[in-house]
DNA sequence: TTCATTTAGTTGTCGCGACAACCATATGTC
DNA sequence: GACATATGGTTGTCGCGACAACTAAATGAA
Protein backbone atom coordinates (compact mmCIF):
# COMPACT_ATOMS: atom_id res chain seq x y z
CA UNK A 1 0.00 0.00 0.00
CA UNK A 2 1.35 3.28 -0.85
CA UNK A 3 0.53 6.90 0.09
CA UNK A 4 -2.26 8.02 -1.46
CA UNK A 5 -2.35 12.01 -0.17
CA UNK A 6 0.29 14.08 1.44
CA UNK A 7 -2.15 13.97 4.51
CA UNK A 8 -1.47 17.57 4.04
CA UNK A 9 -4.36 20.71 4.62
CA UNK A 10 -5.46 19.52 1.21
CA UNK A 11 -7.03 16.40 0.52
CA UNK A 12 -9.51 18.22 -1.56
CA UNK A 13 -9.60 17.34 -5.74
CA UNK A 14 -9.50 19.34 -8.75
CA UNK A 15 -11.99 22.40 -8.28
CA UNK A 16 -15.45 21.82 -9.63
CA UNK A 17 -14.57 23.98 -12.69
CA UNK A 18 -11.83 21.77 -14.25
CA UNK A 19 -13.32 18.20 -13.13
CA UNK A 20 -16.26 19.28 -15.27
CA UNK A 21 -13.69 20.33 -18.27
CA UNK A 22 -13.29 18.32 -21.31
CA UNK A 23 -10.03 20.08 -21.78
CA UNK A 24 -8.26 19.95 -18.36
CA UNK A 25 -9.70 15.73 -18.24
CA UNK A 26 -7.88 15.08 -21.72
CA UNK A 27 -4.91 16.76 -21.05
CA UNK A 28 -4.17 15.26 -17.61
CA UNK A 29 -5.06 12.29 -18.92
CA UNK A 30 -2.92 12.57 -21.83
CA UNK A 31 0.32 13.90 -19.84
CA UNK A 32 -0.36 10.53 -17.22
CA UNK A 33 -0.54 8.28 -20.62
CA UNK A 34 2.60 9.68 -21.48
CA UNK A 35 4.08 9.90 -17.93
CA UNK A 36 3.47 5.84 -17.55
CA UNK A 37 4.82 5.53 -21.11
CA UNK A 38 7.93 7.31 -20.49
CA UNK A 39 8.60 5.16 -17.49
CA UNK A 40 8.29 2.03 -19.17
CA UNK A 41 10.63 3.27 -21.87
CA UNK A 42 13.39 4.64 -19.70
CA UNK A 43 14.82 1.52 -19.53
CA UNK A 44 15.22 1.58 -23.21
CA UNK A 45 16.52 5.33 -22.78
CA UNK A 46 13.93 6.40 -25.76
CA UNK A 47 11.13 8.64 -25.02
CA UNK A 48 7.31 7.91 -26.29
CA UNK A 49 7.51 10.82 -29.15
CA UNK A 50 10.73 8.56 -30.25
CA UNK A 51 9.31 5.39 -29.56
CA UNK A 52 6.13 6.71 -31.87
CA UNK A 53 8.79 7.40 -34.71
CA UNK A 54 10.08 4.27 -34.75
CA UNK A 55 6.79 3.32 -34.84
CA UNK A 56 6.32 5.19 -37.89
CA UNK A 57 9.48 3.75 -39.66
CA UNK A 58 8.45 0.34 -39.38
CA UNK A 59 5.86 1.12 -42.20
CA UNK A 60 8.32 1.72 -44.40
CA UNK A 61 11.65 0.49 -44.66
CA UNK A 62 12.96 2.29 -47.62
CA UNK A 63 12.75 4.83 -45.02
CA UNK A 64 11.03 8.25 -44.53
CA UNK A 65 11.97 11.68 -45.44
CA UNK A 66 11.47 13.80 -42.39
CA UNK A 67 8.43 15.61 -44.54
CA UNK A 68 6.65 12.15 -43.92
CA UNK A 69 7.96 11.48 -40.34
CA UNK A 70 6.00 14.94 -39.14
CA UNK A 71 2.89 13.90 -41.30
CA UNK A 72 2.57 10.97 -39.67
CA UNK A 73 2.90 11.42 -36.44
CA UNK A 74 1.10 14.40 -36.44
CA UNK A 75 4.18 16.47 -35.20
CA UNK A 76 5.37 19.68 -36.74
CA UNK A 77 8.72 19.66 -38.63
CA UNK A 78 10.40 22.08 -35.81
CA UNK A 79 10.10 19.33 -33.29
CA UNK A 80 10.82 16.70 -35.68
CA UNK A 81 14.48 18.00 -36.70
CA UNK A 82 15.42 17.87 -33.09
CA UNK A 83 13.65 14.44 -32.23
CA UNK A 84 15.74 12.69 -34.94
CA UNK A 85 18.52 14.86 -34.06
CA UNK A 86 18.96 13.28 -30.70
CA UNK A 87 17.75 10.12 -32.19
CA UNK A 88 20.46 9.54 -34.58
CA UNK A 89 23.12 10.61 -31.75
CA UNK A 90 21.77 7.96 -29.68
CA UNK A 91 22.11 5.35 -32.76
CA UNK A 92 18.15 4.64 -33.52
CA UNK A 93 18.31 6.35 -37.12
CA UNK A 94 20.27 6.94 -39.78
CA UNK A 95 19.99 10.37 -41.68
CA UNK A 96 20.86 10.69 -45.39
CA UNK A 97 20.02 13.44 -47.95
CA UNK A 98 17.86 12.82 -50.56
CA UNK A 99 19.68 11.79 -53.63
CA UNK A 100 16.27 13.06 -55.67
CA UNK A 101 15.77 16.11 -53.77
CA UNK A 102 18.46 17.71 -52.46
CA UNK A 103 16.67 19.61 -49.80
CA UNK A 104 14.96 16.38 -48.41
CA UNK A 105 16.35 14.63 -45.65
CA UNK A 106 15.86 10.46 -46.44
CA UNK A 107 15.52 8.93 -42.39
CA UNK A 108 15.95 4.77 -41.95
CA UNK A 109 15.92 2.89 -38.61
CA UNK A 110 19.29 1.26 -37.65
CA UNK A 111 20.18 -2.13 -37.25
CA UNK A 112 20.25 -1.20 -33.40
CA UNK A 113 16.73 -0.03 -33.59
CA UNK A 114 15.39 -2.88 -35.50
CA UNK A 115 16.58 -5.54 -32.81
CA UNK A 116 15.67 -3.27 -30.09
CA UNK A 117 11.88 -3.62 -30.43
CA UNK A 118 11.14 -6.69 -29.81
CA UNK A 119 12.14 -6.75 -25.85
CA UNK A 120 10.62 -2.43 -25.99
CA UNK A 121 7.55 -4.97 -26.68
CA UNK A 122 7.23 -6.22 -23.02
CA UNK A 123 7.85 -2.98 -21.52
CA UNK A 124 5.36 -1.83 -23.27
CA UNK A 125 2.64 -4.75 -22.34
CA UNK A 126 3.16 -3.88 -18.90
CA UNK A 127 2.22 -0.25 -19.60
CA UNK A 128 -0.88 -1.28 -21.68
CA UNK A 129 -1.89 -3.94 -19.33
CA UNK A 130 -2.02 -1.19 -16.43
CA UNK A 131 -4.10 1.30 -19.21
CA UNK A 132 -6.24 -1.58 -20.37
CA UNK A 133 -7.07 -2.54 -16.35
CA UNK A 134 -8.73 0.87 -16.27
CA UNK A 135 -11.22 0.61 -18.60
CA UNK A 136 -13.38 -2.48 -20.44
CA UNK A 137 -12.94 -3.18 -23.65
CA UNK A 138 -15.81 -1.95 -24.82
CA UNK A 139 -15.02 1.31 -23.50
CA UNK A 140 -11.80 1.74 -24.30
CA UNK A 141 -12.83 1.26 -28.45
CA UNK A 142 -15.66 3.91 -27.15
CA UNK A 143 -13.19 6.13 -26.24
CA UNK A 144 -10.51 5.65 -29.34
CA UNK A 145 -14.28 6.18 -31.86
CA UNK A 146 -14.59 9.52 -30.40
CA UNK A 147 -11.19 10.81 -29.43
CA UNK A 148 -10.48 9.60 -33.20
CA UNK A 149 -13.66 12.03 -34.59
CA UNK A 150 -11.89 14.86 -32.52
CA UNK A 151 -8.66 14.45 -33.87
CA UNK A 152 -9.95 14.07 -37.37
CA UNK A 153 -12.32 17.17 -36.62
CA UNK A 154 -9.55 19.47 -35.41
CA UNK A 155 -6.43 18.62 -37.29
CA UNK A 156 -6.94 20.28 -39.85
CA UNK A 157 -7.85 23.67 -39.11
CA UNK A 158 -5.21 26.02 -39.13
CA UNK A 159 -2.56 24.12 -40.44
CA UNK A 160 0.05 26.85 -39.85
CA UNK A 161 2.49 25.70 -42.78
CA UNK B 1 -11.24 27.09 -48.12
CA UNK B 2 -8.07 25.93 -46.75
CA UNK B 3 -5.62 23.76 -48.58
CA UNK B 4 -5.89 20.72 -46.40
CA UNK B 5 -2.34 18.58 -47.32
CA UNK B 6 0.30 19.58 -48.23
CA UNK B 7 -0.14 18.19 -51.79
CA UNK B 8 3.73 15.92 -51.19
CA UNK B 9 4.45 12.92 -51.86
CA UNK B 10 2.43 11.63 -48.63
CA UNK B 11 -0.59 12.42 -48.18
CA UNK B 12 -1.18 9.69 -46.11
CA UNK B 13 -2.52 9.69 -42.60
CA UNK B 14 -1.18 8.23 -39.19
CA UNK B 15 0.02 4.68 -39.62
CA UNK B 16 -2.32 2.42 -38.76
CA UNK B 17 -0.83 1.00 -35.54
CA UNK B 18 -0.74 4.74 -34.39
CA UNK B 19 -4.32 5.65 -35.31
CA UNK B 20 -5.02 2.15 -33.35
CA UNK B 21 -3.37 3.28 -30.36
CA UNK B 22 -5.61 4.99 -27.56
CA UNK B 23 -2.39 6.38 -25.87
CA UNK B 24 -1.39 8.38 -29.39
CA UNK B 25 -4.98 9.55 -30.06
CA UNK B 26 -5.57 10.92 -26.76
CA UNK B 27 -1.72 12.73 -26.52
CA UNK B 28 -2.64 14.38 -29.98
CA UNK B 29 -6.35 15.06 -29.30
CA UNK B 30 -4.55 16.88 -25.61
CA UNK B 31 -2.49 19.10 -28.12
CA UNK B 32 -4.81 19.87 -30.20
CA UNK B 33 -6.98 21.03 -27.64
CA UNK B 34 -4.09 22.69 -25.92
CA UNK B 35 -3.11 24.50 -29.09
CA UNK B 36 -6.70 26.36 -29.56
CA UNK B 37 -6.85 26.97 -25.84
CA UNK B 38 -3.31 28.59 -26.35
CA UNK B 39 -4.58 30.70 -29.27
CA UNK B 40 -7.26 31.77 -27.60
CA UNK B 41 -5.71 33.36 -24.78
CA UNK B 42 -2.63 34.33 -26.82
CA UNK B 43 -4.23 38.18 -27.12
CA UNK B 44 -4.13 38.11 -23.26
CA UNK B 45 -0.72 36.95 -22.78
CA UNK B 46 -2.15 34.03 -20.76
CA UNK B 47 -1.28 30.14 -21.05
CA UNK B 48 -3.75 27.17 -20.84
CA UNK B 49 -1.56 26.31 -17.68
CA UNK B 50 -1.72 30.33 -16.17
CA UNK B 51 -5.29 30.24 -17.05
CA UNK B 52 -6.47 26.82 -14.94
CA UNK B 53 -4.40 27.96 -11.93
CA UNK B 54 -6.54 31.17 -12.30
CA UNK B 55 -9.40 28.69 -12.26
CA UNK B 56 -8.20 27.56 -9.30
CA UNK B 57 -7.52 30.72 -7.57
CA UNK B 58 -10.88 31.79 -7.90
CA UNK B 59 -12.51 29.11 -5.72
CA UNK B 60 -11.06 30.26 -2.83
CA UNK B 61 -10.55 34.07 -2.11
CA UNK B 62 -8.06 33.85 0.80
CA UNK B 63 -5.78 32.38 -1.44
CA UNK B 64 -4.29 28.72 -1.70
CA UNK B 65 -0.33 27.59 -0.82
CA UNK B 66 1.84 26.68 -3.42
CA UNK B 67 0.95 23.27 -2.47
CA UNK B 68 -2.44 23.53 -2.76
CA UNK B 69 -2.59 24.91 -6.16
CA UNK B 70 -0.44 22.09 -7.27
CA UNK B 71 -2.75 19.60 -5.79
CA UNK B 72 -5.60 21.18 -7.53
CA UNK B 73 -4.18 21.73 -10.69
CA UNK B 74 -2.54 17.93 -10.53
CA UNK B 75 0.61 19.24 -11.50
CA UNK B 76 3.91 18.90 -9.57
CA UNK B 77 5.56 21.72 -7.38
CA UNK B 78 8.62 22.89 -9.79
CA UNK B 79 6.06 23.51 -12.15
CA UNK B 80 4.12 25.25 -9.75
CA UNK B 81 7.10 26.61 -9.02
CA UNK B 82 8.22 28.32 -11.99
CA UNK B 83 4.63 29.14 -13.29
CA UNK B 84 3.58 30.82 -10.78
CA UNK B 85 6.91 32.97 -10.91
CA UNK B 86 6.06 33.73 -14.15
CA UNK B 87 2.38 34.75 -13.44
CA UNK B 88 3.90 36.87 -10.35
CA UNK B 89 5.96 38.22 -12.61
CA UNK B 90 3.37 39.52 -15.05
CA UNK B 91 1.06 40.54 -12.39
CA UNK B 92 -1.27 37.94 -12.03
CA UNK B 93 -0.28 36.21 -8.94
CA UNK B 94 0.50 37.88 -5.65
CA UNK B 95 2.78 35.75 -3.55
CA UNK B 96 3.74 36.31 0.50
CA UNK B 97 4.88 33.85 2.56
CA UNK B 98 2.49 31.98 4.97
CA UNK B 99 2.78 33.39 8.78
CA UNK B 100 1.60 30.23 10.11
CA UNK B 101 3.85 28.27 8.25
CA UNK B 102 7.27 29.86 7.31
CA UNK B 103 8.05 26.95 4.13
CA UNK B 104 4.63 28.00 2.78
CA UNK B 105 3.95 30.90 0.26
CA UNK B 106 0.31 31.62 0.26
CA UNK B 107 -1.00 32.96 -3.87
CA UNK B 108 -3.52 34.96 -4.25
CA UNK B 109 -5.23 37.10 -7.56
CA UNK B 110 -4.26 40.62 -8.04
CA UNK B 111 -6.79 42.77 -9.01
CA UNK B 112 -5.84 42.65 -12.65
CA UNK B 113 -6.64 39.22 -12.56
CA UNK B 114 -10.11 39.23 -11.33
CA UNK B 115 -10.81 42.11 -13.89
CA UNK B 116 -9.26 40.40 -16.79
CA UNK B 117 -11.47 37.14 -16.53
CA UNK B 118 -14.77 38.46 -17.86
CA UNK B 119 -13.38 39.69 -21.15
CA UNK B 120 -11.20 36.31 -21.07
CA UNK B 121 -14.19 34.85 -20.89
CA UNK B 122 -15.27 35.81 -24.40
CA UNK B 123 -12.06 34.35 -26.04
CA UNK B 124 -12.82 31.18 -24.25
CA UNK B 125 -16.37 31.11 -25.83
CA UNK B 126 -15.04 30.74 -28.97
CA UNK B 127 -12.86 28.14 -28.04
CA UNK B 128 -15.26 26.30 -26.52
CA UNK B 129 -17.59 26.70 -29.48
CA UNK B 130 -15.29 25.32 -31.44
CA UNK B 131 -14.45 22.18 -29.93
CA UNK B 132 -18.06 21.45 -28.88
CA UNK B 133 -19.00 21.47 -33.20
CA UNK B 134 -17.38 18.37 -32.95
CA UNK B 135 -19.06 16.26 -30.92
CA UNK B 136 -22.67 16.17 -29.63
CA UNK B 137 -23.47 16.93 -26.16
CA UNK B 138 -24.33 13.49 -25.41
CA UNK B 139 -21.11 11.90 -27.02
CA UNK B 140 -19.08 15.05 -25.03
CA UNK B 141 -20.65 13.85 -21.58
CA UNK B 142 -19.93 10.48 -22.42
CA UNK B 143 -16.07 11.32 -23.23
CA UNK B 144 -16.09 12.87 -19.93
CA UNK B 145 -17.29 10.56 -18.48
CA UNK B 146 -14.33 8.19 -19.68
CA UNK B 147 -12.00 10.09 -19.42
CA UNK B 148 -12.62 11.28 -15.56
CA UNK B 149 -12.96 7.26 -14.75
CA UNK B 150 -9.90 7.04 -16.73
CA UNK B 151 -7.87 10.21 -14.48
CA UNK B 152 -9.51 8.52 -10.67
CA UNK B 153 -7.87 5.33 -11.84
CA UNK B 154 -4.51 6.36 -12.94
CA UNK B 155 -3.82 9.65 -11.09
CA UNK B 156 -2.69 7.86 -7.85
CA UNK B 157 -0.63 5.30 -9.24
CA UNK B 158 3.07 5.88 -7.71
CA UNK B 159 2.57 9.56 -6.26
CA UNK B 160 6.18 9.98 -6.69
CA UNK B 161 6.39 12.58 -3.75
C1' DT C 1 17.45 32.39 -68.14
C1' DT C 2 16.13 35.00 -64.42
C1' DC C 3 13.51 35.71 -60.56
C1' DA C 4 9.61 35.05 -57.32
C1' DT C 5 7.55 31.46 -54.75
C1' DT C 6 7.23 27.23 -52.47
C1' DT C 7 9.12 23.52 -49.91
C1' DA C 8 12.55 20.84 -46.61
C1' DG C 9 15.14 21.50 -42.69
C1' DT C 10 17.63 24.04 -38.94
C1' DT C 11 18.06 27.13 -35.09
C1' DG C 12 16.57 30.16 -31.42
C1' DT C 13 13.19 31.48 -27.81
C1' DC C 14 9.80 30.47 -24.61
C1' DG C 15 6.61 27.69 -21.67
C1' DC C 16 5.78 23.28 -19.70
C1' DG C 17 6.41 18.35 -17.59
C1' DA C 18 9.58 14.82 -15.43
C1' DC C 19 13.00 14.17 -12.38
C1' DA C 20 17.12 14.93 -9.18
C1' DA C 21 19.47 17.71 -5.97
C1' DC C 22 19.06 21.05 -2.87
C1' DC C 23 17.66 24.49 1.14
C1' DA C 24 14.83 25.94 4.94
C1' DT C 25 11.29 25.37 8.13
C1' DA C 26 8.18 22.11 10.90
C1' DT C 27 7.34 18.18 13.43
C1' DG C 28 7.83 14.04 16.14
C1' DT C 29 10.69 11.38 19.31
C1' DC C 30 13.95 10.79 22.73
C1' DG D 1 16.55 20.80 23.98
C1' DA D 2 18.64 17.81 20.27
C1' DC D 3 18.17 15.26 16.38
C1' DA D 4 16.07 12.56 12.65
C1' DT D 5 12.58 13.04 9.42
C1' DA D 6 8.94 15.06 6.78
C1' DT D 7 7.24 18.90 4.24
C1' DG D 8 7.15 23.37 1.19
C1' DG D 9 9.73 25.49 -2.36
C1' DT D 10 13.58 26.52 -5.62
C1' DT D 11 16.90 25.47 -9.15
C1' DG D 12 19.05 22.79 -12.74
C1' DT D 13 18.80 19.49 -16.63
C1' DC D 14 16.57 17.40 -20.28
C1' DG D 15 12.90 16.44 -23.78
C1' DC D 16 9.03 18.28 -26.11
C1' DG D 17 5.51 21.62 -28.46
C1' DA D 18 4.51 26.36 -30.43
C1' DC D 19 6.16 29.79 -33.06
C1' DA D 20 9.41 33.08 -35.64
C1' DA D 21 13.32 33.73 -38.40
C1' DC D 22 16.32 31.76 -41.27
C1' DT D 23 19.02 28.88 -45.25
C1' DA D 24 19.06 26.20 -49.24
C1' DA D 25 17.16 23.68 -52.81
C1' DA D 26 13.17 23.01 -56.08
C1' DT D 27 9.59 24.80 -58.94
C1' DG D 28 7.08 27.77 -61.94
C1' DA D 29 6.39 31.78 -64.59
C1' DA D 30 8.21 35.62 -67.24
Amino acid sequence: MHKRREAAGAPRRVPEALDQALGFNLYQVALLFRRDLMRALSQHRLTPEQWQILVALEERSEGLKQNEVAALTMKDKHSVSRILARMEAAGWVERASDPVDGRAIMVQRTPKSRKALKPMQRSLDTHFRRVNGALSLGERQQLLGLLRRLRAELEDEEPTG
